[in-house]
RNA sequence: GGGCCUGUAGCUCAGCUGGUGAGAGCGCACGCCUGAUAAGCGUGAGGUCGGUAGUUCGACUCUACCCAGGCCCA
């Protein structure tokens, strides 16, 4: 039974890789990997959710192939795995989606549609999008306990037809029945399996308890504060969320305006704003205690302004004097507007002033010059715009010095009641208005457009405003110093990641976890409207016990809204009812709740202990400091004060080729499904691999082919070989014995010397990567590999091809079939976790095709283990010398401009050390290589250059400190053929040095050489190699014979001859290649399998060309014999 | 303003805890090989290792400062 034929070129590996996914669906083959480690000892592998909102993209593909490989990595060294696949679903991520899908354009559309069905709509999506992401994440080759995309896309159907509507499906362990919105709300559980999802109930109760523990601490509490706000989406954005994608450079008009001073005839402050907005809410004027002030006259008016802000002055003026900014210190001022009813409304207007601070002044009693640390002169006037209701510095400033708050905008950006013409406009179409009151009432100084950075909401691109509202919060103030010892006892890789969580950590304001949406975690934080009282539930059976209304609606939906908001408690104060806050969760709580609620913390803590901490997560590390890894620890230090994680592998960012970050719209983005047809995923795995995890990825075609070239194909052709040659020869490997684990077999025994070699570096190599990626350092052993893989194919089995396709049938050739076997074996499952595809088709045909007992899969195998016995040293370094010898040969063969087909008598190399352990057959071996009949080693290398001697740093540094400078100079001062005679045979160096004497041994004295002028020869780290150019007649009636054979070879070729077929060479020629075809004729012969050499011209019916060669003409015909159509070589 | 990362050949990047030759791939030039063949190999040109100062016998490598780019936080 031979191998398969393997095609020379795979035309199409993208067809391979389907082909291959078919045969694991086929074979079950990921259940059988299951089956197999069951039982191991664990290695807890956390997935880290993606957005179930769209479909995946090349960046993606980067992080899940590091899990793949790891994944895979862990299972193939003995490990029990989980292989959970997680979805985030729940957030404003997906209401946004599903808004845009509904033509809905605010919060009000969602409610006049309806918030069961608009709930249900963003379930549907996720369950959409996670059939799809889950389909690519198969084409990856992403090796999970994936659910069916079909039967996901099967809930999603019958959610939307009719959620009650009971369903019965297939689990891991038996048939479950349950209403479809139940079944959905169930995924990811032990009885259902398959990936996780955020939306589940489990997920969603288990944030109740973490909730509640942090209320029971005291650290929840619901504040006041000024926050980023989008008025489309009208919901407050987090810190968290804003950091990300949130800034943009856009242009505002500023305005620059007088505030005239109380009391003092034509004086004004000169303050700048590039938000007109908030001028209607001012309640103080800021300037910096530090700086200089300075008055200024422009006609018949006086300004006060910085003095590093003159530039902001229009037109002529004049100095009057300076003053610190402490002395304007509590000058009053007349507002912008304080005709407006709100600002002549004590204490502020808007109801969650309250909620900030107590204070009866109504705005225009309080304006005043205030002094502020924060004002700068990089911009503006250095007289700063106060409105603590606009901004957050403002809010908190207003609360250092108890002043009223204005606070003008509702949730959709409209303007309340009290700013007269303005209220009820929306924020976006003030600026017109305030300008023209502004003109109106002579306050307006000067008008310009200003380009910064301001913040944009990270879903809709709308600008932001800063508006008062009132949140959920949990406090840092206990939490930051507990997060930040349990972060220092994970392992970061990079190990910057540290202290970019500690920043992050050391910075981060208290975490807002509210937002008044609807598609999310409902808060558990039911609130008395009589008392005021608030009470947070912990799961779901204490709301049920203590629910006394609304919990027949409730009952049988999921927690979410709006069926959750139903239920009502009684108050534990009053004894009024109860009734939960219409608000939903920031989305990272989902995502952070994991590592409990995915390992069943509440319902079976001892297996939960099993998995907990996960040994090692990954993700994209741009955010997810400040995201998921920190809600990650925020719940383990919480829940546990433990490290939920032990390792946590971070990368960078995925660009375009072109070095830009990848936009559709600039025509530089790549799909996934794209780059897997056209790339083939073994190639994009192997390109993210390769590349070092922080540093940026640049991803495209261009990189891609360079791996297909560098990897996929020197691979494949390799095999390509191995399985025509084998098939030729008949040969087979062992079948007895035969492990399904270890189907290489064990280390082959070799007389022959690249034999034992390429072992030895197979073993080296299989060491290098197994310590390399239980580092979770795959860039090392890609490496590692790629160098054996040039070492396999452009050393050994290029120096072995002639021992594959000889004639006889000998040991020898047996001992290179089952060499060459065992190292293709054995390497393709070192890389197996890393690019599967290929790998499995090799193994299928290497080995499942051959051995009844193996196993269906590679990915079934073990991880190979080096056998540190046949790693020698010596025969590596001795082999390195010779691959050496023959580059450095080479290379004065190049200079002497005589090509390898002319044979020369003889190579000379000189080499300082080693050289002891050097045996004929690497001579014979170079030899071959170069083209040489002999190779010769110099005992003296004067003889091809000239030496220099230096003291031996390493050595000599710490035992003579700052005297080796004058030991070097001494020692280059001496003879240095005297000093390099001393070392060689081992004596001491003796140096005088201003009286004293210096020894020093043999090994303190570095030799290095120069090559001698006029001749050929290329030296390389101590080695020295010279060629003989002189050509004598009978080498070059040998090299003409290499050339007529490579000519024929050629055509035989052409003719379009198979490579075992027997043909019969004719000749007609004179002089030298005559000579050539006459003494070389067994030669000849030989090398192009002719029977019959014939001098004469060839017949009509043999495929014939003329030929020149330097300046002779040659008639030559192949003809290939009936005879030779039998098989065999 | 603060934190973190990056700066090595035209381009993309390797260079482990300082040790004496500065490397790879791509691109370029020239050549070779040809029974893995619309593949492969070799050689070469090309770099003051961002800059300055310091530590050290010795710095691409460590320290400080500066410059440039990126990310993050104010």
């Amino acid at each position: 039974m031979p191998f398969q034929d393997v095609p020379a070129k795979v035309d199409d590996y993208a067809k391979q890789e389907r082909e291959v996914l078919q045969l694991w669906k086929d074979t079950d083959a990921f259940q059988t990997l299951r089956t197999l480690h069951s039982g191991q000892p664990k290695w807890s592998f956390l997935d880290g959710p993606v957005t179930a909102n769209n479909p995946l993209g090349v960046h993606h593909g980067w992080g899940r192939t590091y899990k793949d490989v790891f994944n895979r990595f862990w299972t193939m060294r003995g490990r029990e795995l989980r292989y959970q696949n997680g979805f985030d679903c729940q957030g404003l991520w997906v209401e946004v989606e599903v808004e845009k899908e509904l033509g809905f354009r605010s919060k009000r559309d969602i409610e006049t549609y309806g918030l069961d069905a608009f709930v249900r709509k963003c379930k549907e999506r996720v369950l959409r999008f996670a059939a799809v992401q889950t389909e690519q994440s198969i084409r990856l080759g992403y090796w999970m306990d994936w659910n069916d995309p079909d039967h996901l896309r099967e809930l999603a159907t019958a959610l939307m037809e009719n959620p009650s509507q009971r369903m019965t499906v297939q689990g891991p362990r038996g048939e479950v029945t349950d209403t479809a919105e139940q079944l959905i709300g169930r995924l990811g559980m032990p009885d259902l399996g398959g990936s996780y999802f955020t939306f589940s109930n489990e997920n969603n109760y288990m944030i109740w308890s973490f909730l509640k523990q942090c209320w029971q601490r005291g650290w929840l509490y619901r504040g006041a504060d000024v926050m980023p706000w989008c008025s489309r989406c009208a919901t407050g954005i987090s810190q968290h969320e804003i950091v990300t994608d949130g800034y943009q450079d856009l242009t505002h008009t500023s305005i620059t305006l007088r505030l005239p001073l109380r009391g003092r005839q034509r004086e004004s402050l000169l303050v700048w704003t590039t938000t007109p907005w908030t001028l209607p809410s001012n309640v103080v004027a800021a300037v910096g205690p530090e700086l200089t002030y300075v008055k200024v006259r422009q006609g018949d008016e006086m300004f006060y302004l910085s003095k590093g802000t003159l530039h902001m002055l229009r037109g002529a003026y004049e100095v009057l004097g300076e003053m610190p900014g402490s002395m304007l210190e509590g000058w009053t001022y007349d507002g912008p507007f304080d005709h407006l009813e709100a600002a002549r409304q004590p204490g502020g207007n808007g109801a969650l002033r309250d909620l900030a601070q107590d204070v009866s002044a109504c705005a225009a009693e309080a304006h005043r010059v205030v002094l502020w640390d924060e004002v700068s002169e990089t911009e503006g006037t250095g007289i700063v715009h106060v409105a603590p209701g606009c901004g957050a510095e403002d809010f908190r400033l207003g609360k250092e010095h108890n002043l009223p708050i204005l606070a003008p905008l509702d949730e959709e950006g409209y303007v309340l009641a009290g700013f007269g013409d303005f209220s009820g406009q929306h924020v976006s179409a003030l600026l017109d208005g305030i300008r023209q009151t502004l003109t109106d009432s002579g306050r307006l100084y000067h008008v310009e457009p200003y380009t910064h950075r301001y913040p944009t909401c990270w879903r809709c691109a709308t600008e932001l405003v800063f508006r008062l509202v009132d949140e959920w919060f949990i406090s840092m103030d206990e939490l930051r110093h507990a997060m930040m010892e349990v972060t220092k006892q994970i392992r970061w890789i990079p190990a910057f990641g540290l202290d970019r969580e500690l920043d992050w950590l050391r910075n981060m304001h208290d975490w807002m976890i509210s937002k008044k949406r609807y598609w999310g975690l409902a808060l558990p934080f039911w609130e008395c409207a009589a008392c005021g009282h608030y009470e947070v539930i912990g799961d779901d059976q204490e709301l049920a016990a203590r629910a006394v209304a609304g919990w027949e609606d409730f009952e049988g939906h999921t927690p979410h809204r709006p069926y959750i908001d139903a239920v009502k408690i009684a108050c534990s104060t009053c004894g009024g009812q109860m009734q939960r806050i219409t608000d939903v969760a920031n989305p990272w709580l989902d995502a952070g709740i994991v590592s409990f609620s995915t390992l069943g913390y509440r319902t079976d803590r001892e297996a939960w202990r099993d998995w907990y901490p996960a040994h090692w997560i990954s993700e994209s590390f741009p955010g997810q400091f400040r995201n998921w890894f920190y809600s990650l620890l925020a719940m383990g230090t919480v829940l546990e004060n433990s490290p939920p994680f032990k390792e946590c592998f971070g990368y960078a960012t995925l660009i375009a080729e072109d070095g830009r970050a990848m936009h559709k719209s600039w025509g530089n983005a790549i799909e996934f499904n794209e780059a897997a047809d056209r790339m083939g995923v073994d190639v994009m795995r192997w390109l993210y691999c390769a590349h070092k995890p922080e540093n940026n990825l640049p991803f495209g075609y261009q990189r891609a082919d360079e791996v297909r070239r560098q990897f996929l194909i020197p691979l494949w052709n390799m095999y390509s070989f191995f399985v025509t040659y084998a098939n030729l020869d008949g040969w087979e490997p062992d079948r007895e014995g035969f492990e399904p684990g270890r189907p290489e077999g064990p280390t082959p025994h070799s007389d022959n010397i690249l034999d034992t070699w390429i072992v030895a570096r197979l073993n080296q190599v299989t060491e290098r990567c197994t310590t390399s990626l239980q580092d979770s350092d795959t860039h090392a052993a890609t490496l590692a590999i790629a160098a054996f893989l040039d070492d396999l194919s452009n050393w050994y089995i290029r120096r072995s091809r002639r021992r594959y396709w000889k004639s006889t049938h000998d040991t020898d050739k047996h001992t290179a079939y089952a060499t060459l076997y065992h190292v293709l074996v054995k390497l393709i499952k070192l890389l197996a976790p890393l690019t599967p595809f290929v790998t499995e088709v090799m193994y299928q045909n290497l080995v499942r095709a051959m051995q009844p007992g193996a196993y269906d899969s590679v990915h079934h195998c073990d991880w190979p283990e080096a056998n540190a016995v046949v790693v020698n040293a010596t025969l590596l370094d001795q082999m390195a010398l010779a691959r050496q010898i023959t580059s450095l040969g080479l290379g004065s063969r190049g200079s002497a401009n005589i090509k390898v087909r002319q044979p020369l008598a003889a190579a000379l190399a000189y080499v300082h050390e080693g050289e002891a352990a050097w045996s004929e057959t690497y001579t014979a071996i170079v030899c071959e290589e170069l083209n040489v009949k002999s190779l010769q080693f110099v005992e003296q290398e004067t003889q091809l250059l000239s030496y220099e001697v230096l003291p031996n740093n390493k050595l000599l540094g710490p035992r003579l400190g700052a005297t080796l400078g004058r030991v070097r100079a001494a020692l280059t001062h001496t003879d240095a053929g005297a000093v390099v005679q001393q070392v060689q045979s081992g004596n001491p160096v003796a140096l005088s040095i201003d009286g004293e004497t210096y020894e020093l041994d043999p090994d303190e004295v570095l030799i290095r050489t120069h090559p001698a002028a006029g001749l050929a020869v290329a030296t390389d780290r101590g080695v020295t190699v010279a060629v003989e150019t002189d050509i004598t007649p009978a080498l070059r009636t040998e090299g003409l014979a290499r050339e007529l054979v490579r000519r024929i070879q050629v055509m035989r070729r052409d003719a379009g001859f198979n490579i075992a077929d027997r043909i019969v060479t004719y000749g007609l020629c004179e002089g030298p290649l005559a000579d050539a075809l006459l003494t070389w004729s067994d030669y000849l012969k030989a090398e192009t399998l002719s029977t019959n050499l014939v001098a004469s011209a060839p017949p009509p019916e043999a495929y014939s060309e003329e030929h020149r060669i330097d300046g002779m003409t040659i008639m030559l015909g192949v003809q290939r014999q009936a005879a030779a159509a039998s098989p065999g070589v």
